[in-house]
RNA sequence: CGGGGCGUGGCGCAGCCCGGUAGCGCGCACGGUUUGGGUCCGUGAGGUCCCCGGUUCGAAUCCGGGCGCCCCGACCA
């Protein structure tokens, strides 16, 4: 066999990840650099992810619409903010047709511009108001390193963008989604996030606040997971979205737009993974129990096989996702550790002593070895999987937050924030500081503020920086 | 964009210094063996040695130029 086990996480864990990444399956590198090709295994937890969100997005009464992959270039330059964060990553066709065309085209790296150039067309009486619209899509950054989901040249995402009649509205809108956002990482990802707000610094160019939810990979570095902005009328100004209210005076809407990207695979990856390969929450996994038949002589094969296909079709019909090994000349224990690396929740192992005993054994990936396996009865086999694997995707959650939270620290001095931040760990301070002494932490630290947390912890404290009065704390850390 | 590394069957690599029949492991195909934690044996298929030029009787190997990729950093919604 190859190489067998993967690199450890504690050796080399962006090497780790980049074997997982491929050894699982869930991508494959791509003739152009800095794009991955995203295989079934990998498409179908996006496909798990989409589903998550989708789901919550028109409960909430959103729908769903396609806007063109390509922006006119002046498009881009209509919100002063946004064109100066944008443009260094632009990819522009400047050719089509055998001829260059007059006015280039960016192929669009997100898509307030061409939205907000529809909404101004579609958005005419406070009636039509609040406008709630989200888009499935791939977009175009020209990121300098990538890193498969993580950081893609081109990626898939939603975005949502929404109109408002008044500011309050949007805000409440911007924070709705990040809920939703938390919602769905925490309940089907099994990945617990920090709500809070992005510095100045950090902030979508052409917003007037932006959302985050941080999580914290294995590495303890911090994943920006998904954001959500209030884009004020800035947008609105820029693109003439306005409307006309009950008073029968013009004004200006105010617009939100959030998103969440294939980047949500790299951060289960990231989250649950370890030292054998990845451990997929079971809402999100593309399959939640593999069944490996065993058998030792080939006239046992009919016999276990008849189990097998009994309990899959029995298993499948309570809904549950099952996929049965069928594969020839690989061993069991191959196959085990096959399972085992490519996250599956629970392996099924069906052998001649229990089509005998009319029992099954039930192996749960998040508990090694032995402890992980346990007998069951055929008979009700789905109602105990169906517990087992709720169980799995609550202990994914628990690690994980008991993780998290063992590295994070409260810091009043300096000195004692760079020291953990240097460590790996996070960093919880009073901040009060500028732009520029953001900076100088940066530069200092190597951590960045990831957000002011909006669990504070009440009062007032100094900042750690300047030593000033400070009215909040923010969280530090390194960062993908 | 700065630093480092690498381009040789599908994948991972050796060979290069010191020029002379292109090799190993894995994977793949076939046969047998095995199967409750990564079976073993045999047979076989598969290569423009990144590209261009030069030196030489002869270049994967030496020289010149080019291209590409990866890693680290900087940058980054």
């Amino acid at each position: 066999m190859s190489e067998q086990a993967v690199t450890a996480q504690s050796e080399d864990f962006s090497r780790w990840y980049n074997e997982i990444v491929y050894r699982a399956d869930l991508a494959a590198p791509s003739p152009v650099r800095g794009c991955v090709i995203i295989k079934p295994y990998g498409y179908e937890i996006w496909e798990g992810i989409k589903g998550g969100l989708d789901r919550r997005f028109k409960a909430t009464g959103h729908q769903n619409a396609y806007f063109p992959l390509f922006i006119p270039e002046s498009y881009i330059k209509r919100e002063a903010q946004h064109v100066e964060g944008f443009s260094p990553e632009l990819a522009v066709v400047t050719h089509a047709g055998g001829k260059e065309l007059e006015e280039p085209l960016v192929v669009r790296p997100t898509s307030e511009t061409v939205i907000g150039e529809a909404f101004s067309d579609w958005i005419q009486s406070y009636r039509d108001l609040p406008l709630l619209i989200n888009q499935w899509s791939n977009v175009v950054r020209w990121e300098l390193r990538t890193r498969p989901f993580l950081r893609t040249a081109e990626f898939l995402w939603q975005e949502g963008h929404t109109a408002h009649a008044t500011h309050d509205e949007a805000e409440e809108e911007t924070l709705q989604m990040l809920d939703i956002y938390a919602d769905f990482a925490v309940k089907d990802a099994a990945i617990p996030v920090i709500k809070g707000e992005k510095s100045r610094m950090e902030r979508f160019a052409g917003a007037v606040r932006t959302y985050t939810i941080e999580a914290m990979m294995r590495d303890r570095r911090a994943l920006q997971s998904g954001t959500s902005h209030n884009l004020g009328q800035n947008f609105a100004k820029a693109f003439d979205i306005r409307y006309l209210a009950e008073n029968n005076e013009q004004a200006y809407c105010w617009t939100t737009s959030w998103g969440l990207s294939t980047r949500m695979v790299g951060a289960v990856v990231m989250t649950h993974g370890d030292d054998k390969g990845l451990r997929l929450p079971p809402k999100l996994a593309p399959y939640q129990a593999v069944i490996v038949p065993i058998y030792r002589k080939d006239d046992q094969k009919p016999l276990v096989m008849e189990t097998v296909n009994r309990l899959e079709k029995q298993i499948g019909a309570a809904g549950i996702r099952v996929h049965v090994d069928r594969r020839e000349g690989q061993s069991p224990g191959f196959k085990f550790n096959d399972w085992e690396m490519r996250g599956v929740p629970v392996r099924i192992e069906i052998g001649p002593k229990d089509v005998q005993n009319n029992n099954a054994v039930l192996a749960r990936r998040d508990v090694p070895r032995r402890e992980g396996k346990q007998f069951v009865s055929q008979d009700g086999i789905a109602d105990a999987l169906d517990a087992l694997l709720n169980a799995i995707q609550a202990n994914l959650l628990a690690d994980a937050r008991a993780f998290r939270d063992r590295h994070i620290s409260d810091v009043g001095a300096y000195d004692e924030m760079r020291q953990v931040v240097e460590g790996g760990d996070w960093a919880r301070a009073w901040w009060n500081g500028s732009d520029e002494d953001e900076l100088a932490v940066k530069d200092e630290t190597g951590a960045t503020i990831r957000c002011f947390p909006f669990e504070q912890p009440g009062g007032t404290g100094y900042c750690v920086k300047t030593g000033q009065p400070a009215q909040k704390v923010a969280l530090f850390a390194r960062a993908y």
